[in-house]
DNA sequence: CATACATTTAACTAAATAGTTAATCAGTGG
DNA sequence: CCACTGATTAACTATTTAGTTAAATGTATG
């Protein structure tokens, strides 16, 4: 832990930010919400921008898919996809609503720190799926004729989109439907299947 | 048409809008492309609100799928499913960038023009996608057997997040793979045969 | 205790920004 | 030519907001 400070800072940076957006978001509001002078974020921050940075490293960092690609590599490619997926869905779950709202913002921003994640982090996932199908079409393990990477699009729409509309339709009376209590899994389940019948 | 100058700001404030968001657009930017007074957007708006509205409702106006739900009565249900998408698709592609935008940043906003939008019109959308479904597997023409708010949540995932991916890779080394050229529809090629595969 | 160093505060500044106003222009009808 | 109406403008205001500062308060150490 950096600091008591420091982290009620972030927290209630995390907070604001994912609540209104960077623009919308206001200082002297993440300082109220921190129960900490206003100048003491421009004493543990540089700026506003280095703020949010700090927001989005921590709440995007190790969070690549290359951290488990490798692990149970004799596993089948199947087998390799679901760990995947459970790992996608489960950080997905961690700080969900500020993720998700960060997320969906940065999407269509256009931001350096956007380009950054986008580059290091998304893409680089997106290909380690497509390899994944790809390998495991050559072994013999799958069988598609779709293009891999619209195949791979399947999963992470369902992941990512699931968790972003969890906010969307919050308080709305689609969720419970959507995401009924004591069925947290749902979707992971359903991609299952559905992968089952697309790639198998 | 209402007046050059008032769709000269419209469309200008469209385009920043969704550039910038709500928060991030300033007023003397609008006016600044519109080539019009900032005076001008107050004489035809009440305010920035006012003219946000206005933005989202030009954008979504006439959207809904309750529109055509009913056409083509006697045609199958799988025909009629492919009718909906295929107009979902087309009003995704009209003003894309811009509709993608404020549909990603409003996802997450909580904002009282959202919560019209999605009580208004996503969620109805949402229903009759699961009726038909519904209906389908009634009449035997479909067979599946997860949720038909499951097998709703891929034909819109795959279709919004597509289209809201396209703004998030342009200019990405993903771009080409994910919308090569001269295939505009295939993720309506590649949603019909994933559907073939998991509901008839 | 005294020195040094880290932390915290209230008050302040400079710039940005939504919104206003009063004056002017251009066309139209009598 | 005048009066009226809608459209347009430059200059202005009030407020908000990111960021600063200088002084005060702790806190540890020799």
């Amino acid at each position: 832990m950096e600091n008591e400070t420091h982290s009620k800072i972030l927290n209630a940076a995390k907070l604001v930010f994912s609540r209104d957006g960077f623009n919308g978001a206001r200082i002297d509001q993440i300082a109220k919400e921190a129960n900490v002078n206003k100048a003491m974020i421009y004493y543990h921050f540089k700026s506003k921008d280095d703020l949010y940075d700090a927001v989005v490293d921590s709440i995007f960092a190790k969070d690549s898919l290359h951290l488990i690609k490798d692990s149970g590599d004799q596993d089948f490619h199947f087998a390799k996809l679901e760990r995947l997926i459970l790992f996608f869905y489960e950080k997905m779950e961690s700080n969900k609503v500020e993720r998700c709202s960060i997320i969906a913002r940065e999407m269509v921003s256009k931001s350096d720190i956007f380009i950054k994640m986008r580059d290091k982090y998304w893409i680089p996932d997106f290909k380690i799926i497509i390899e994944i199908l790809e390998s495991g079409k050559e072994k013999g393990e799958f069988k598609f004729s779709q293009p891999a990477e619209l195949i791979a699009f399947t999963i992470i729409s369902h992941i990512v989109f699931y968790k972003i509309s969890e906010v969307t339709y919050a308080d709305s009376e689609l969720y419970d439907t959507l995401y009924p209590k004591n069925n947290q899994e749902r979707m992971i389940l359903y991609l299952h299947e559905l992968l089952k019948k697309i790639i198998l």
